[in-house]
DNA sequence: AACGGGTCCAACCGCCGTGGA
DNA sequence: GTCCACGGCGGTTGGACCCGT
């Protein structure tokens, strides 16, 4: 027996959704916020299961997406972020506030791929796994050493970053995305400013002006750290991070 | 105008991770 | 520890649209 469908299918509406059915659900979540998916249709008066209502609104109703053509920087973006992460899709899309996961895919599928393979030099095809969607995953961009003591150092980055500097910071942005969602409501990740410092992230904090956070990059000394999170929350945070998403190459017991 | 092939993109499907009971 | 409900994610699909013949 296979898994039970996400919900009850039967009488429920399926296809594009009508004008109508659109304006039902924006008034309902402006009202009533969507805690729960899988209740909110019944409540709304829709005929459509939950998740075909979340990917309506987080992929077209949402009152912060952006339509229209990608831009040359947005593209490029996607491009260079894709050759980091692979085809994830929703990592790429945090650095591109407006856009959907499912569009950045499309826009992939449709016009960059074909962009990226046509640009392809022989130097580059002479690298192992170029167009392999998770060659990423197969460099060893990021350490975790656990001492004997107990002391644990992160080095982000450490490694490849004689030859593409550009690659690492990218890397970087990528992690510090998550790291920052971790500790930011969404609306204060896209509303806040912050700067990649040498050694820490900066956050200004529009609502509280000129309060700002500091948040260590990497296993350094923490000195004018005012975040409530302390050493270890942020040491098992990174952890967290890199063993996640499968960029932790290794761990050193020293 | 009609047809067929290609392209685009919204929507669906199924799997996975997580958190609560 | 196990089960289940749920949200999130990436892969895929199907229909609308475009364009050349």
């Amino acid at each position: 027996m296979g898994r039970a469908p996400c919900c009850e299918k039967v009488g429920l509406k399926r296809g594009p959704w009508s004008f109508e059915e659109d304006q039902i659900l924006i008034k309902f979540i402006q009202l009533n916020g969507h805690s729960n998916w899988r209740a909110l249709p019944k409540k709304a008066g829709l005929l459509r299961c939950g998740k075909s209502c979340r990917l309506r609104w987080t992929n077209y109703l949402r009152p912060d997406i952006k339509r229209g053509d990608f831009t040359h920087e947005e593209e490029e973006t996607i491009i260079n972020l894709h050759q980091l992460l692979g085809n994830r899709w929703a990592t790429i899309a945090a650095r591109l506030p407006g856009r959907t996961d499912n569009e950045i895919k499309n826009v992939w599928h449709t016009h960059l791929k074909k962009r990226v393979n046509q640009n392809e030099t022989p130097r580059d095809q002479t690298k192992p796994n170029q167009n392999d969607d998770n060659h990423f995953h197969d460099q060893p961009l990021c350490s975790l050493e656990i001492k004997s003591d107990g002391e644990e150092n992160v080095d982000c980055c450490s490694k490849n970053n004689d030859d593409n500097d550009k690659n690492v910071r990218l890397v970087e942005l990528a992690f510090i995305d998550d790291f920052l969602k971790n500790l930011l409501s969404e609306e204060e990740f896209f509303e806040n400013e912050w700067n990649l410092e040498k050694d820490c992230i900066m956050i200004k904090d529009i609502n509280q002006s000129p309060k700002k956070v500091e948040i260590p990059l990497c296993g350094e000394e923490i000195s004018s750290c005012s975040s409530s999170e302390n050493t270890d929350d942020i040491m098992d945070f990174w952890r967290n991070v890199f063993m996640r998403d499968g960029e932790l190459q290794e761990i050193n017991i020293i």
